[in-house]
DNA sequence: GATACTATACCAACTGGACGGTATAGTAAA
DNA sequence: TTTACTATACCGTCCAGTTGGTATAGTATC
């Protein structure tokens, strides 16, 4: 592996500011600092503030693509691979910091279109599993369980005890085992 | 009915801008504004920002408190009624714009202890549900598809089209029918 | 019933800091 | 000569919070 380009280095100190000080603390100066650039290299390298938070959104997005893929490729031959891969890999949390994901929340509560790459990806993940396992709410249903869990989780309000949060996810794919069969 | 007091007037407004203009232009001038009152005014009846964002939180806490528990009561006798009743109207937006949602996620994401209330109250409907239903990983997973199915709108990040969204609530209730029985 | 005082509910103007973004001049390497 | 920066200074705007004051209503005192 190479050394890393300099706008991951830009991508990895702004996560790092999100993670460690909060999602309020991502600005310009702050990230130019943390990476080691000064606030014109950081400017050439990304418009503005909205195209630095769009570029980290979009490496999420295709390292958890990555994550998914490589866990549907162990099920190959299996029914409804893509929905499988999808549960069983969103919990893992050394690819979605829940102070990074915030960081996105908040700017996209001023920018909603800042979410667009993500509603993009959510559109060709429903044609995926359609074409494997069919249009059934159910499917759909395992989804959103699956996105409630990991939105308590991020925001904190989760109604089990937090120890319990693995045993959720191991109950979501049991459940989950006995609807697709 | 008497007329609102001061302190509701300055809630619905802040709502109202949030509703309308989006999450990001709640700032306490707009505010003020929105309400015919000057920020001083405002100011005198709310701390600060966070004061303010807060009584939102707490007020809007309170409303569907009282939406549910008026559908809850509706299922006396019935087992699961808190459960059944949280499941049944946590569609109603009604009672939370998905706007106003966003304005509180957005602070809650630079002052996480904002969240609190809510998180208090989550603790409470938990200890009721288990009182009522006992301490099952399948409620918490219903929950979590609840949630999941809120949050999923709020961000405007469904996996199903826009008309199915009902559909979807319906979908949930059904399971919850036969997993409660 | 006039006077003094207090609490409540505001207003208008201001301050100060944070922050996104721009500008400029220069450097180093390929 | 283009690419990829550094360094620094600066600008404009937004915005939370402060200050010092006013109006009104009520209460207590003489």
């Amino acid at each position: 592996m190479g050394q890393p380009s300099t706008r991951d280095t830009i991508l990895d100190a702004a996560q790092r500011i999100a993670a460690e000080r909060g999602a309020g603390r991502i600005t310009l100066d702050e990230v130019a600092k943390e990476s080691g650039l000064s606030k014109g290299g950081l400017l050439y390298h990304f418009a503005g503030k909205e195209a630095l938070i769009k570029a980290m959104l979009e490496r999420l997005i295709e390292r958890s693509s990555v994550v998914r893929e490589e866990h549907a490729s162990s099920l190959v031959g299996k029914p409804h691979a893509t929905l499988r891969a999808m549960l069983a890999t969103r919990n893992r949390d050394d690819v979605l910091d829940p102070h990074v994901a915030m960081a996105i929340l908040a700017a996209a509560a001023e920018q909603p279109t800042l979410l667009d790459p993500l509603r993009q990806h959510i559109a060709h993940m429903r044609e995926q599993i359609i074409a494997e396992s069919g249009d059934h709410p159910a499917f759909w249903l395992l989804w959103a369980a699956a996105d409630g869990l990991l939105f308590q989780q991020l925001l904190g309000v989760e109604p089990y005890l937090p120890e319990q949060r693995d045993a959720m996810h191991q109950q979501l794919q049991l459940l989950a085992e006995g609807m697709l069969k």
